[in-house]
DNA sequence: ATCGAATACTTCGATCTCGAAATCTTAGCA
DNA sequence: TGCTAAGATTTCGAGATCGAAGTATTCGAT
């Protein structure tokens, strides 16, 4: 246990380094060590992955809350249309801060604001021809990191490990809203 | 495959929904689908932990950020003391971000800006009494949300799932910088 | 010993997010 | 039909974040 007296100087510390001394300070803190393993090792795999998203999604001008809008419009854009507040509440953020990023969108031709005929209320969005293929080429580039990072596991351990995770998944709907 | 003439009236989609509808898209934009139920499944469930964590800090007046900054510095402030720039790598932010950050804790006597005497260029940051005890209160709060989490797996399942997601944080350090 | 580059933090202006109030439309009820 | 309550979005002011420029200290080469 070197104590380096100059910090950051030495060769930087390995994801794997990190997630081991995370683990081992919330056990000494009296957590349950099965449970820190997993819920560590989620937040770190999700921290690494959103700051890689962040990088490519750079090239195509989009920031991640961007490019969860256009996400969330590419996978239900063929049967129903959604509203900002559906958006709004799908990507975590308020609806007033939809408000805005829509304008950003609409401004550079991504997505399309119309007035729902049912329901004058209402505002519905849709992708444009624009949004589509900027969709399509951020999908191309995310792919790329998303198989780099499941690289190590076999076809067999993908699954297993998929299992799991939706059985956890699945236990959400289940607890209490906390 | 009913389109509710009104959306958001009907039942609220449950998160096994939503992960099945997200998984399918991205399995239809052309993604493997051994690699997109690992990545959408993570992705749901640091959402849902990080939305869970929010609400319980809020009780304690912290927001995530402030969350992060203290539970890093909680494990190692034993041996090593932190300067604003390790703590802003470590959480994901701007320097000049933490700087801020640090006025609003300092401010609340949670930690203590200290210049390092080897070096009057750095500040180490310390946690006080105050953010150690503020710091094992959260830690007692979110053991909660994340026993309930891990409730729908048996002990043996957590420790397979923990090892395969072991493997992927190990792997992360050999993957390229993307 | 001194000058210049490098390091670390802070300040500054612009942008983004949030919660609350305001505006407009629809639904329910007499 | 007319009136009130509820729903959806936008506007507004305050606070947070970012990148770049500014300031102070240290390290290295001449």
């Amino acid at each position: 246990m070197t104590t380096p007296r100059t910090p950051a100087k030495r060769t930087p510390p390995t994801a794997q380094d990190e997630y081991r001394a995370d683990v081992a300070a919330y056990v000494a803190a009296g957590g349950d060590e099965s449970v820190q393993r997993v819920i560590t090792a989620v937040h770190g795999l999700a921290r690494k992955l959103d700051q890689w998203y962040a990088r490519q999604l750079a090239d195509l001008d989009l920031s991640a809350g961007e490019w969860a809008v256009l996400s969330r419009l590419a996978r239900s854009n063929e049967d129903e249309a959604l509203t900002p507040s559906q958006l709004a509440e799908a990507t975590s953020v308020a609806p007033s801060s939809m408000t805005h990023r829509l304008d950003r969108m609409a401004q550079r031709d991504l997505i399309a604001r119309a007035t729902d005929p049912d329901n004058r209320t209402r505002v519905l969005i849709t992708l444009t021809d624009e949004g589509w293929t900027t969709f399509k080429a951020a999908v191309r580039e995310s792919d790329m990191v998303e198989s780099d990072v499941l690289g190590p596991l076999s076809r067999r351990q993908r699954q297993d490990l998929a299992s799991l995770l939706e059985l956890l998944i699945a236990g959400l709907d289940q607890t209490p809203q906390v």
